[in-house]
DNA sequence: AACCAAACCAACCGCGAGTTG
DNA sequence: ACAACTCGCGGTTGGTTTGGT
């Protein structure tokens, strides 16, 4: 499992790294991840390569601005759970905790700089009302900390799944919140599913033909279940083990030249 | 056209929880 | 029951792009 320190690669990612990832999880699934970062032969580490995956090559990102009725949804999410974006991007399909994580900050930052400014409230969002702790724009670390009523509270254990739910589920028979109407919204036909942009390498590799991986998943990934997700992953199809095989002689192939 | 600051994005790090032997 | 290992999450940082002067 220790991998040699010095072969550890370290920042942006290459096509050819991205192009092995891929090939890689397609035949593992995406679970592994130490176990990929090894028998890929990409000089990674597997948490390196979970997060390229998740942030990056998931078939189903969203790319793009986030629409008036995703931003809403953020706001609404994280005056209910605060920093807990992975949560909160689950109920974005497309999005990653990464990509929301950023817009919050960047977005954060400038309500409290414009805050800062017009020293007047009512010039705050009331959605952001709850964020009344966003303390100081240039005192970096915090100014967006929490705004969620858990956070403060959560912020000791990280994985508290159920709960969560429960109340979530609860508010929502109650009426009080109408995220399947906003769903709806999101949800538009015209899913701006990730283009492969390595287009050169991986339209020539069997597994990244049409179909392409991303077709392989499209966006029920995104509607399944958390704890089922990993599991119909690139699920292969009774000829997808040729396909994936391929794919990996393929990558093997390019790789030594 | 050049410079600077702000915004954006991708990636890394540390920690805690879950899993496995 | 415990320790070691793996994974996932949230926080943070650094590089790149964009917009303003």
């Amino acid at each position: 499992m220790v991998q040699d320190q010095e072969q550890i690669r370290k920042g942006p990612w290459t096509e050819q790294e991205d192009f092995q990832l891929v090939c890689f999880v397609g035949l593992f699934g995406d679970r592994r991840w130490d176990f990929i970062a090894k028998v890929s032969g990409l000089k990674r580490t597997g948490k390196s390569c979970r997060l390229r995956w998740v942030n990056y090559l998931h078939p189903g990102l969203k790319r793009g601005k986030m629409t008036p009725q995703e931003e809403r949804l953020v706001l609404e999410l994280h005056t209910k759970w605060g920093n807990r974006w992975s949560r909160i991007a689950r109920k974005l399909p497309g999005r990653t905790d990464n990509e929301i994580k950023n817009y919050w900050r960047t977005h954060m930052r400038k309500k409290a700089q414009e805050k800062k400014r017009a020293v007047s409230p009512s010039s705050f969002s009331s959605n952001c009302s709850s964020s009344s702790n966003i303390t100081t724009a240039e005192g970096g670390a915090s100014f967006y900390d929490t705004g969620g009523k858990e956070t403060k509270a959560l912020s000791g254990g990280k994985k508290t799944g159920g709960v969560d739910d429960a109340k979530e589920n609860e508010k929502r028979e109650q009426g009080e919140y109408s995220l399947d109407d906003i769903w709806k919204d999101i949800n538009l036909p015209e899913v701006n599913i990730i283009e492969p942009v390595y287009d050169g390498n991986l339209s020539s590799c069997p597994l990244m033909a049409s179909p392409t991986p991303w077709e392989y998943c499209s966006d029920f990934l995104w509607k399944m279940d958390e704890e089922e997700e990993s599991k119909n992953m690139f699920l292969p199809t009774p000829s997808g083990d040729h396909q994936f095989l391929s794919c990996y002689e393929y990558g093997k192939a390019s790789l030594t030249g």
